[in-house]
DNA sequence: TTAAAGTCAATAAA
DNA sequence: TTTATTGACTTTAA
């Protein structure tokens, strides 16, 4: 009846069928992800039994009954098991979780035999993660508080068993939870690991268990030698051990004087080049590496909570311009620095003075800080002053309406687009170096460079499609007691805020600044900037973020509508979880797949 | 090469 | 003692 073309798509369908990764692969080519990285473990990197089944996912029946019957330190995958897993970050290793769920599943244990696991397995952690489309981390976070809390366990304990993470980073992930959405698949990892083990009965009863133990083994290490650490930091058997030894450098304590000094440089400009940062390596009297490591972290903190009170960019100085409009400028910085410690003495009751015309010079920054000429000179950057502040100062063009689009990024993330400031045609002038013509207008500049500054990348979208919001409606279905969920785009609910930053402060700051420092070029700066200011109110875009830590984070549905399309998957011991089946079109690269 | 993301672990704060 | 903060670091991706 058919005709070849007429039976070409059957075949295809049978060539699926017969496929044991066919659906692997067409979810892990839904989210983007290289097939072999979603099938590292779990089996898929197996090579699966000679059987004709359909593609099954095999869960363990008792996956959240975790396995403390073998509390073996983490332990990685023994060569003896003859299984050539592909390399992956996520891989099995030293730190997975003492009661990691799928120790049933991977029974590897440091000098056993090895278990093979018959057929296709349960999907790791990480896939359970790249497959759950949402998870409500603020739930799941509060649940996990509550039990601690009510069970006395602390977070040390249940990071080190149940999620294989330092006790930290328990903390902050239990008290500041990244919505689903902005996670990584790696960032999920540990929020699947929380609901399994919610999902596990048994689950409070095993840490009990754990902690008796690790009490009783602390009591015969102190009976056997009393002089040794009582603590249970010191002799844990369930440390991850530290790979590559510990040879990270000792921690820096920062002043006062240089936290205000580096977040007011980071207000200026959140990406500084390389002079910027050598500028405040001289400074503040750090490392250079230390002062790029405060701004990554900065960003990275800043972006994760950006209305935290922490005192960083989200409680500038008053008197900041907006930092989007600021490529840092060393004599820019150096004002607003001695304004903002003056400040700062004030509130502290100290006299006013001005530090380093006499007494208060912050030790930690550098002795000629305040003095009348920079140490690091203008005249180094061969521009004249009224260049540079012809366009390198206060740029109050307005954002280009392309980049406020990208509604995902962050306050950072808009800012930063134009932090070096935008050219008049809303081209970003890539200048870097303190100054957007200095580059301009002096290629010969030591410190003149091609920009290294680039937008900052994307959430990891585990799903692309929500990144441009394909409208899908609620659906729901259940791995293993994880949610698995795909809502609304929320993000389309979500309208972007604008806040309007009312530029008097800054204007009021700036003025009483140039009285103290009268230059032309700073009247010459101010005479534009002001005008501008009185007419271009700032805008930044408020970070999403803010508002679903403010309440408005999407909230999962326990509701269980059904999904429009689902897999029926079958679990090791009869019971099934539902993965649900794309119904967009995924694109199959099969080369890639096959490879 | 750079920056994001995630994490560790030292230290501070509660 | 537990939890929160944060500088340093590693891994990954662009």
């Amino acid at each position: 009846m058919l005709t070849q073309k007429g039976r070409e798509p059957f075949i295809r369908m049978k060539m699926f069928l017969e496929d044991d990764n066919a659906v692997h692969k067409l979810v892990a080519s839904q989210y983007k992800i290289a097939p072999e990285k979603l099938m590292r473990t779990g089996g898929y990197g197996i090579p699966p039994p000679s059987t004709s089944k359909p593609h099954h996912i095999k869960l363990p029946p008792d996956l959240p009954k975790t396995s403390l019957e073998s509390p073996l330190p983490p332990v990685g995958i023994p060569s003896s098991l003859g299984l050539t897993l592909p390399p992956h970050p996520h891989a099995y290793d030293a730190r997975m979780p003492l009661l990691d769920p799928l120790r049933k599943v991977f029974p590897f244990q440091a000098g056993l035999p090895s278990i093979r696991v018959p057929g296709p397995v349960a999907p790791s952690v990480y896939e359970m993660a790249a497959l759950t489309q949402d998870l409500d981390t603020q739930v799941i976070t509060t649940k996990i508080k509550e039990a601690l809390l009510a069970n006395n366990i602390g977070q040390k304990l249940f990071g080190e068993a149940v999620l294989g993470l330092s006790q930290g980073s328990v903390s902050e992930l239990l008290s500041k939870p990244k919505p689903w959405h902005m996670l990584s698949i790696k960032g999920r990892e540990p929020f699947i690991r929380m609901q399994l083990w919610l999902n596990d009965p048994h689950n409070v009863e095993k840490l009990q268990t754990l902690k008796n133990e690790r009490r009783e083994a602390n009591k015969r290490r102190r009976g056997l030698d009393p002089s040794a650490e009582v603590s249970s930091d010191s002799h844990d058997v369930f440390q991850a051990p530290s790979p590559g030894g510990s040879s990270k450098k000792a921690r820096v304590l920062f002043s006062e004087e240089q936290k205000e000094a580096l977040r007011l440089a980071f207000a200026l400009d959140p990406y500084p080049n390389l002079a910027a940062i050598e500028f405040l390596s001289q400074e503040l009297q750090l490392s250079t590496r230390t002062i790029t490591n405060w701004f990554h972290n900065h960003r990275m903190r800043l972006k994760q909570h950006p209305g935290s009170p922490d005192g960083g960019i989200s409680s500038p100085p008053r008197d900041l311009p907006n930092p989007s409009q600021t490529p840092f400028d060393p004599l820019h910085f150096r004002i607003m620095l001695s304004q903002r410690l003056m400040e700062l003495r004030k509130e502290k009751g100290l006299p006013p003075t001005l530090p380093g015309l006499g007494a208060g010079l912050p030790t930690s920054l550098h002795p000629g800080f305040f003095s009348p000429m920079p140490p690091f000179s203008m005249a180094n950057l061969s521009i004249s002053p009224s260049d540079r502040y012809a366009s390198g100062g206060l740029d109050l063009s307005m954002k280009n309406e392309h980049d406020g689009d990208d509604s995902n990024a962050s306050f950072i993330d808009d800012d930063s687009n134009i932090s070096g400031g935008m050219s008049p045609n809303g081209n970003r002038s890539d200048g870097d170096d303190f100054g957007d013509d200095q580059d301009r207008n002096d290629s010969t500049s030591p410190v003149a460079r091609p920009s290294s500054r680039r937008k900052p990348a994307a959430p990891q979208w585990v799903n692309p499609s929500w990144a441009v919001g394909n409208g899908e409606k609620e659906r729901e279905v259940i791995i293993n007691g994880v949610c698995v969920m795909q809502t609304d785009d929320y993000r389309q609910n979500s309208e972007q805020e604008t806040v309007l930053i009312e530029p008097t402060s800054v204007e009021e700051a700036r003025r009483s600044l140039l009285e103290s420092v009268p230059t032309p070029e700073r009247e010459e700066r101010t005479c534009t900037s002001d005008n501008e200011v009185s007419t271009c109110p700032v805008s930044i875009k408020e970070d999403p973020i803010n508002k679903e830590e403010d309440g408005d984070f999407p909230a999962s549905s326990s509701s269980s509508s059904s999904p429009s399309k689902s897999e029926n998957i079958e679990v090791n011991g009869g019971s099934e979880y539902q993965t649900e089946i794309v119904e967009e079109q995924p694109k199959i690269k099969s080369e890639t797949d096959d490879a």
